[in-house]
Order: structure tokens, then C-alpha cells, then sequence
DNA sequence: ATTTGTTGTTACTATACCAGTAACAGAAAA
DNA sequence: TTTTCTGTTACTGGTATAGTAACAACAAAT
């Protein structure tokens, strides 16, 4: 009943480079073989997360990406931001009918009931670190 | 950035059932007109909110429907299962590849992570009832 | 009884989004 | 200069979903 996979590839991607034992970083290759799914796809998420610096990408001929700073110091919130993840829900984009006093009014009153939703969505993925996944990953 | 607006529409349709100062109920032709689309989507909405209890309808001629119970007594925690609103987030769901560590395990990484995100979600959604909703159409 | 106007449901269509692929310029090491 | 990687754009195909149409079941009104 959901969508949009991107959050948890990018989640994937980093829990890969936080474990990765190799210390000079990997390839959009070796990531999508963990993933199973195309190198492009990765980089272009990878391009995603190098932006919001969550990541350090090398050109070139040893091109490879790293982690930007130590996984309990990169939360999943800041991957939900780095991705543009959909909010908690949508809100509908009709056009009002001007007689009615609800279709003109609701969709102010959806936004009041999705920021305050939203708030404790990202509160909660605020408190969770990406060391954690990496915890839980080693843990099983 | 999101979609699957069904929820929106419940909580707008629901609503205008509270607003309704029609004591005989509302058709779904006179919802649509609310709403902006036709009769025959806002039916196939009614019918999960009948179904989940929300709501109570008359069929034949004289055929509505109205709250089964008071605005107060309807959160949108319900009106969220009673549609079956996507999750906080979507996990992916490619194969497994044996070799790496990251990949077998991640699943189960992100499905904690999504538990305690999702509660929160629905916490906050609990806290907010539709006359709440109501009174914030009104207000405005 | 017959007509009328509604719900409930199914089936269908079209569109928009998104996963996934391909291709290539730019970059840096060998 | 060759190799091999990133970064990015453009394209394709599949799928979910908004939206529509149609019709049986139903109950009130006539």
C-alpha cells in the first residue's frame, strides 16, 4: 500500500557504505549488486545524498564514495530530507466550489492536521542514526 | 512530492457529513460537488468508511448517508485504516543477495526502523479528531 | 405495480509517476 | 593515451491510481 522505494535505497546504500570494510570507499557498481539493481540507479541517488553531504563521491578512473561523516552522525531524517521522501499524506488539489464552506476550507485545515503529523513523523526518524541500522544489520 | 490523496477526501467528504446541516444526510452527488469529482468515486470512498463503521447509509430512492457516530468520537487514525492510507515509508523488496551482509539484513533493519516511525505517525493522527477538522473549517 | 432516484459494486480507461536502463561527457589514475 | 569511474540526461516500460461509466439491487413515491 505504499510507494517510492527511493528512502529506503538510499538507506540500503549508506547502512552498505558504513559496513564496507574496504576503506578506500566503493563503486556505484558493487552498491547496486547489494541492492540488485542497476549502478545508475544507485548513482543517481548517490548523487542525491553526495548533495545533502551526507556522502563523498571521487571521479575518475578510481571513482568511488565514502560516507561524508560517522553513521551516528547521520540520521534518517536527514536521508528522508537528502531524498525528498513523500510526506506523511497527501493533501487533494481541487478546485474549491466557491458556495460550499468545507471545499473551501479544508484543504487549510488538512495543512494545520499534516504539519503536526509530519512534526512527529520526523521527530521520530530524527531519533533514529543510521549506526543503529548498521547495528541492527550486524545484530541478525 | 506525495500522493494517493484518498485520505484527503475521506477526511474532506467526512467532514462535509459533519457540517451538513441537512439532518436527512447528504446523496453522494451533492459530496461530489463538494469534493470536485463524480458521484461514482465519492461512493467507493463512503463504502470503506461505511465499512469501517464511520459512516451509515440508506439505499432506494431516499437513498444518503450521515456519521455513524459524533465528530468527536471519529479520529483520523480511523479515517487512515478505514482507507487503508499508504505507510510512513515504502521498503524495497528486491532479492536477496546471499554474499553481502547489508543486503540479507537490511529488511529486517528498516522494518524496526518503520515500527517505530509508523507508530508515531499514527500516535499523532490519534490526537486529532474531525471535529477538530470541522472546527478549523469553521473557524476560518 | 410502476416509476424514480439512490446506493454499492464492478469493470474499464487514461494518465501520471517512478523504477529501471542506456548512453555519454567529464575526470582522474595508470 | 587508455582505462574506468562518476554525474547527468534522456528514454522506456510497468504499475498504481484517479476518474468514469454502467448496471443491479433497493426502497420510496406515485
Amino acid at each position: 500500500m505504499a510507494n517510492n522505494i527511493q528512502f529506503s535505497i538510499a538507506v540500503h546504500i549508506l547502512a552498505g557504505l558504513a559496513c564496507g570494510c574496504d576503506k578506500e570507499g566503493l563503486t556505484s557498481a558493487k552498491l547496486a549488486m547489494s541492492v540488485n539493481t542497476s549502478p545508475s540507479f544507485v548513482r543517481r541517488t548517490l548523487s542525491k545524498l553526495s548533495k545533502a553531504g551526507l556522502v563523498e563521491t571521487a571521479t575518475g578512473k578510481a571513482g568511488a564514495c565514502w560516507l561524508a561523516k560517522d553513521a551516528k552522525g547521520i540520521s534518517l531524517l536527514d536521508i528522508y530530507h537528502a531524498v525528498d521522501a513523500p510526506k506523511a499524506f497527501a493533501i487533494h488539489s481541487y478546485a474549491e466550489q466557491k458556495a460550499c464552506t468545507v471545499s473551501c476550507h479544508i484543504k487549510v485545515a488538512l495543512e494545520n492536521a499534516l504539519a503536526k503529523t509530519q512534526k512527529a513523523l520526523e521527530v521520530s526518524l530524527a531519533e533514529i542514526s543510521l549506526a543503529q541500522i548498521v547495528s541492527d544489520v550486524k545484530k541478525k
